[in-house]
DNA sequence: ATGAAAGCGCTAACAG
DNA sequence: CTGTTAGCGCTTTCAT
């Protein structure tokens, strides 16, 4: 039933036509030094000729490498399409590589089938992979961590494992002062939204909340869980409006629910930051087009992508490197603390 | 330099284990009937506990079938994860692959170094690929078409090529469709925003604009051309008030401009669709979420990615399939007409 | 500087 | 049903 593929001239044809051996050829296609400019000429009209490519199965199984990089996002497609941080960590990762002699290969981690992924990566098809927004009860990446090299972007909540390398902002102490922002104001009934709590970048969050609240000498006023979703962000809050609890400022865990938050609050007539003070951590086109612009603790995903990826190729070519880079956040005030 | 990396057990170390031959194993692994129920229970078991995944690139080099498809898409980052169009085609993409044996690889064609894709794409590394937003100038998967199983979305600009699959609506009859809603609501001045006319969409809608027009005896009020982002559908919705033209109705070329544009129109006092009347394409967050929502044509990318793949997997397969799929596509009244 | 030869890990006839 | 034997296209010692 098959097809015959249109047959890719192979380096033996090469070779032949420049009347060298195919090692030669070999030697021009990855560059090597020592081939007299002669030799050189001759092959690389031959390839120039003969339109050729090197099959890259063939040269992955010779010298055991690749030179491609997954970029895996154990997320389904909607969600990923959704959230804006992917797209600058990808667009972040995809801009360093575009220097190097990496591809990049995108994998939607299929909900249907996850061992699909990992097989796909443990088969030899990439030399590394960038892994994205892990949640928790999801071990098989870690456990890969063994037999690629891996590079996290955010923590990942094994703690049994070392040489876990990760990319990622110091979640708590983002929280925190995010949360002071809103203590400062003077505020004392302050609630949180936080993220799903199988994810160490959400539980980190609450821990900076909490913290910054017990240094105030405060409790939390309410601490709900969304999932990161704007949607979640609007249900929350009604229910929060719904439930009674008296609030006056509150920290949101993603400026995502943080837009659908004020939504929420508008829709019961409380004023921001008059009524309630909220502050978030993203700075992205959520947190800026919210009404009012959200006050919120800016990360910058788009240089994470790029170490990430800086990382791993370091990681492949057996550089030594940190396991841990805590990359800069920076506070950005808007108009709803 | 390089890092030892850790060794994968491989098909021998399996058979061994398993006391069989390498052939046994492979026959195992491919699911072949002709295995003895015993053997088969052994060498799984020895898969099992070697936790053995099978070598791609060796499996790939030696049957010439690589089980990976590519998405390709010609544009940069920011623009692919704004526009909704590209989200939903991946994923009707991913979600028609997840049943088969297939992984999609999302490739983000890199500006700086097209040639690195078309490399990849013959070096063997996949089966086929879908090539989306072709514009024009760009030949280069166009040619790649003789060498590798391509299916286009949306019609590509060459025409001198013969077996060129693609999947596409009719952007012909879309744009003319939705002109003549405008007309029949009795507009007479009736300008366009048209979308890059390096594309074949773009080109068609055009065409259908006009059409829809002549057909009416009227001439276009304007025809403006933008790049189908939100920002170039103000700008020039902005630039069209501002030139004074009289106008009564707009055909905006894609719903991401016509929501620019609505915001344009809204600054200038205008009302739709008591002033303007106004229909574009594309049903998505932009047309559902404008104010007013949009009376638009929905194409369905989903279903348009689900197709495309389909078509790739089946010409792979070496079955014979049509070279153009064209999709229905539906007229959604609104309140903007 | 170059060629010959030995694989990389797997599959696919071909015998048996 | 199973093992033997060739490769797939490329890289890489090792000689020369």
């Amino acid at each position: 039933m098959s097809e015959p593929r249109k047959q890719q001239p192979t380096l033996e044809l090469v070779a032949e036509r420049a009347g060298v051996s195919r090692a030669t050829v070999s030697r021009v296609v990855n560059g090597s030094e020592k081939v007299k400019p002669e030799a050189m000429r001759a092959v690389e009209q031959a390839i120039r000729e003969l339109n050729y490519v090197p099959n890259r199965a063939a040269r992955s199984l010779a010298q055991g490498r690749t030179n491609a990089i997954a970029l895996v996002v154990p997320e389904n497609t909607a969600k990923f399409f959704a959230d804006p941080y992917f797209a600058k960590v990808v667009q972040g990762a995809a801009q360093y590589l575009a220097d190097t002699e990496f591809m990049l290969s995108l994998l939607l981690s299929t909900e249907s089938d996850p061992g699909k992924t990992t097989r796909y990566l443990r088969g030899g098809n990439v030399d590394g992979a960038l892994v994205l927004s892990h949640h928790a009860a999801d071990r098989s990446y870690a456990d890969l961590g063994g037999q690629l090299p891996l590079v996290f972007g955010g923590r990942t909540m094994s703690t049994d494992q070392s040489e876990i390398f990760v990319v990622d902002i110091d979640n708590i102490s983002a929280a925190k002062q995010a949360t002071e922002v809103i203590i400062e104001r003077g505020r004392r009934r302050i609630a949180t939204i936080a993220g799903p709590q199988d994810m160490g970048a959400s539980l980190d969050r609450l821990t900076g909340f909490t913290q910054a609240l017990a240094e105030a000498g405060l409790e939390p006023a309410a601490v709900l869980e969304g999932d990161f979703t704007p949607d979640s962000g609007h249900d929350l809050m009604r229910q929060l409006v719904d439930s009674g609890t008296d609030f006056d400022g509150v920290f949101v865990a993603s400026a995502q629910m943080a837009f659908g938050a004020l939504q929420a609050m508008a829709d019961a007539g409380l004023g921001v930051p008059q009524d309630v003070s909220v502050t978030t951590v993203d700075d992205d086109a959520f947190a800026r087009n919210a009404t009012p612009p959200l006050t919120t603790i800016a990360q910058h995903p788009e240089r994470q992508g790029a170490i990430m990826a800086e990382i791993l190729i370091k990681r492949i070519n057996g550089e030594s490197v940190p396991e841990w880079s805590i990359m800069d956040t920076e506070l950005i005030l808007r108009a709803s603390h």
